[in-house]
DNA sequence: TTTCAATTGTTACAAATGAAACTAATAAAA
DNA sequence: TTTTATTAGTTTCATTTGTAACAATTGAAA
């Protein structure tokens, strides 16, 4: 009996567009890039400073660290966001009373009309993608995405 | 009659855990991240060079400058990435017959032997994600990268 | 207490990255 | 054909990033 057809036990070569880690990559680094653009023209912020920004908004008072632990990145990333967020006027540090070392982190008023005019544009463009999505696929992408921030 | 009760018109806050670009931007590093574990564990490789070296073991022979349409990686990352995996010999670059400003890059049996592992690898990781998964959160994430992509 | 370890944030140095200039070659226009 | 424009890939330089060392302070251990 001749050779049998048979589908091969593993595939020779991995299609990059179809494997997950890849896929989600480019799909992120696409829609970062996308919104980049938008605080870009109004602020002029980097993704780090976008990145801590929004990180004080949401939270008032914080910590350079925390800002580093909430947003996985690195101190230093941190830490020059924060003095360039400080040189612009948007935020003002606070020493502590307790402990010298820490330095609390708050935005200033001007940082306020800020962030309040970001967070709009921020939901304008969230708003868009997932209409463009369409109502199911937005919600199966929402839900994968809950799902792997469980796990 | 008093103040009416009401929800403000718009959230002074964005909860970046919820914020769409900020979700997938963390999946993707996260994911990116323990996977890069594994090939770097494996070969020393970076990530730009994994990605030019996927891209060839995907399509056989290819020029850099598919590569960086390929992988959306700027054509300096490429032709760094590039040197280095042909200086550990897994690849090998022949030149174009008819135009000479072209390179044609494939890989080199130790290459093949490199790329083998590394799927294997790649697949391994995949369904081991997915599958601590589940099911049904699986395909919710997979469709919505699908319908992401043809936005 | 005194010493040693840990923590907060910055700085100095080295590696990775991207923009622009560049070389070599081909194609298109005059 | 001669000139000009375009393309492929590399190199140079400036910027960004991360690692490691650091200063300042606090907490824990001896």
């Amino acid at each position: 009996m001749g050779k049998q057809a048979s589908a091969p036990e593993i595939e020779t070569v991995l299609k990059l567009e179809e494997f997950l880690p890849y896929r989600l990559a480019r799909a992120a680094e696409i829609m970062s890039r996308e919104f980049a653009d938008i605080y870009k023209k109004h602020t002029g912020m980097t993704r780090p400073e976008w990145r801590a920004f929004a990180t004080i908004g949401q939270f008032g008072t914080v910590t350079a660290t925390f800002i580093g632990q909430h947003s996985s990145m690195h101190k230093t990333k941190v830490s020059r966001a924060v003095v360039s967020l400080e040189q612009r006027g948007w935020l003002a540090r606070t020493s502590d009373g307790a402990d010298r070392r820490i330095e609390h982190l708050a935005l200033t008023k001007k940082g306020w009309r800020v962030y309040a005019a970001l967070i709009e544009e921020a939901r304008k463009f969230e708003a868009d993608v997932l209409q463009a999505l369409g109502e199911g696929p937005s919600n199966a992408l929402i839900s994968g995405l809950d799902h792997l921030e469980q796990r």
